[in-house]
DNA sequence: CCGGGCCTTGCATGCGTATGCAAGGCTAGC
DNA sequence: GCTAGCCTTGCATACGCATGCAAGGCCCGG
């Protein structure tokens, strides 16, 4: 054993185990042309001297990194590190590592992102971040692969993985309007992200569909403090709404804390709530958060399987894939005055979709 | 530009500026000797070309990697993503990257990082895992420097960044006997963790210093399924506690959970609840934990100035940095009877503290 | 017994950058 | 005007591994 000296190279195995430099890399690449006996050998010598190949130098010839870098812009919000221990966990069993990337507050993340290609990632994952068309082009034109997970964009063609974030909106709506309530309000996300506004627009257009008109809305940012001033907004009103739709679980925490504790409102008998995403804080009976959910493994399935076959296939389309999620009806909402039906003995609320 | 070429090199760069490669490597080392007009006309050729030095051949030249490896066992504890997040971003000002590692659950963390030490990481900073002596060894040996955050170990001379887990745990004993509380119990986190440890041991010579015995204990294994059963078990004791400190937020919450919705008890009225970290959910009202903090940007400022001092003194002695905590009262325990203090106009609890 | 073909191996080279070394140019001082 | 010395530059090479190519060994069929 070597101490405190640089680590073996190919180079030192193959002299201990009197062979080539190259019978050495074919020893530890998968498939590669070798005797059983030769490897052995090397093998021994390998354990030896502690070596394991350089997976920089490895990079360099092969000209793959098998890195894959993953923006998020915060982790406040549950769901996030939910996906990133997925997501890490799903690329490692396809043999990639992952390059966790946080922009700075409130910048855009797009220096961040060039800095990253210098590593010659095999491909990118923008979770809750979005893409300049200009980045986009360039890593186009860099052959990188981007995915943008919970997000869309309407500036490039990028391929994507998303909830149902229009169907979520709706069913909300037919949820709410089926409890009987009257008089509904939003509060959104960043007001330029996709997700808000598909979940927006859903939850707008079923009101709608019920003849309601739209809600009273506020901006929370995705934010836990700009959500509560928004609370504070929307309860303060005249005509304070009966029910809240908020564009994902964090928020909706956070306007469950201002309603009950500043405004000492009952959940759900004065106000209703409703999340998205369905994280582990929607489950807790304090809150007990009827949510549309985003299933975390099969998003993160998708997005793992969707990268890899992009490295594989540079030349394919881009691919906007949408994982199915449910409404997960908790003790925030009323529940509905119609529109149950039994299935194998459970009762499923159907409600009025019309799709 | 190119389309969907290979990226340019510093010899593409170097033909087009009419100068040699090394000329281009120096333009884009800080430092080198190169005439400005030299530089200059490096630039405009990179620019023109979308030139960036590749990082890893680079890497490979200067035996440097620039990555940091960052090991997590779990991240369903909030503590854990606002560190990541923290330490993703202290890094990058530093110009580190940082590679993300999630063991398998369950699974001891060896193998994983042994496949990171492949990709010739500068550093190792492990959270919530542990290190085998073997592979601190095997670390050692090869000049990586390891440094554990929020853990500390016995096996192995390694460097750590804690909180104030012992003094944390005594300053609870202290604040729950002056609250008048007489029946204690303890959620312990994974039994070998020092973190739990040191936080039960402290606790526990609090209590011993007030004349009170060692308390009801159960293990909670930090995940909130296992501390929700362990609150089942210790709330349904004949001599059921009347103060629980758990040893973190996480598990806390789900034991008050259990206490509120499945035994109908009252907090802090029938049972008085500590966490300890003081991340966000501690805030939330619903649940007003008392905590004791570990504060998030001092511990990741220390961890990323030691691991990047270990990085560049390789030789330099290992070092246990410990980070000051304070104890913050929230609804969840009742407010001592005694031990107060005016402080330029604010009420302080100096508690019975003796050190 | 001979030849074709497959398996295995080593040689040589390339991946993109950093850097020691020596040469050349230029400035300043005498 | 000459030389010492600094600044700048290019050349050559190294970093550690992968891989195309050709040579050698072996087996098997004819």
């Amino acid at each position: 054993m070597n101490e405190g000296r640089r680590p073996a190279t190919s180079t030192d195995v193959a002299r201990r185990a009197g062979v080539s430099q190259s019978a050495v890399s074919r020893a530890f690449t998968p498939g590669a042309s070798i005797a059983e006996e030769t490897r052995r050998k090397v093998e021994e010598a390998a354990r030896a001297l502690g070596y394991r190949p350089n997976a920089i130098a490895r990079s360099l010839t092969t000209r793959r990194s098998r890195i894959i870098g993953m923006a998020a812009a915060y982790l406040q919000n549950q769901f996030y590190p939910e996906v990133l221990e997925a997501m890490s966990r799903g690329l490692r069993a396809r043999g990639y590592q992952l390059l966790l990337l946080m922009p700075e507050h409130g910048r855009h993340a797009d220096p961040l992102l060039e800095e990253v290609m210098a590593w010659q990632v095999d491909g990118l994952i923008l979770a809750s971040t979005t893409l300049s068309s200009a980045l986009a082009e360039q890593c186009r034109q860099a052959g990188i692969p981007v995915l943008l997970f919970n997000r869309t964009t309407s500036t490039a063609h990028v391929s994507s993985v998303t909830g149902e974030n229009h169907r979520g909106g709706q069913r909300i709506a037919d949820l709410l309007v089926a409890g009987g309530h009257r008089r509904f309000g939003f509060v959104a996300g960043i007001e330029n992200s996709s997700t808000s506004q598909e979940r927006e627009r859903g939850f707008t257009e079923g009101l709608a569909r019920h003849g309601f008109d739209l809600p009273a809305r506020a901006v929370g940012s995705y934010s836990f403090e700009a959500a509560s001033a928004a609370a504070r907004n929307l309860l303060a009103r005249a005509d304070r709404p009966d029910a809240i739709f908020c564009a994902n679980d964090h928020m909706a925490i956070a306007v469950a804390e201002v309603a009950r504790h500043e405004f000492g409102l009952r959940i759900p008998e004065d106000l209703a709530l409703v999340g998205f995403d369905d994280t582990a804080p929607a489950k807790w009976r304090s809150y007990a958060l009827t949510s549309f959910s985003q299933p975390l493994q099969p998003m993160v399935d998708a997005a793992v399987a969707l990268v890899c076959e992009m490295i594989e296939n540079p030349a394919a389309p881009t691919r906007q894939a949408v994982v199915p999620g449910e409404l997960v009806m908790r003790a925030s909402t009323r529940l509905p005055e119609s529109g149950w039906l039994d299935r194998d003995g459970q009762r499923i609320w159907r409600g009025h979709e019309s799709g």
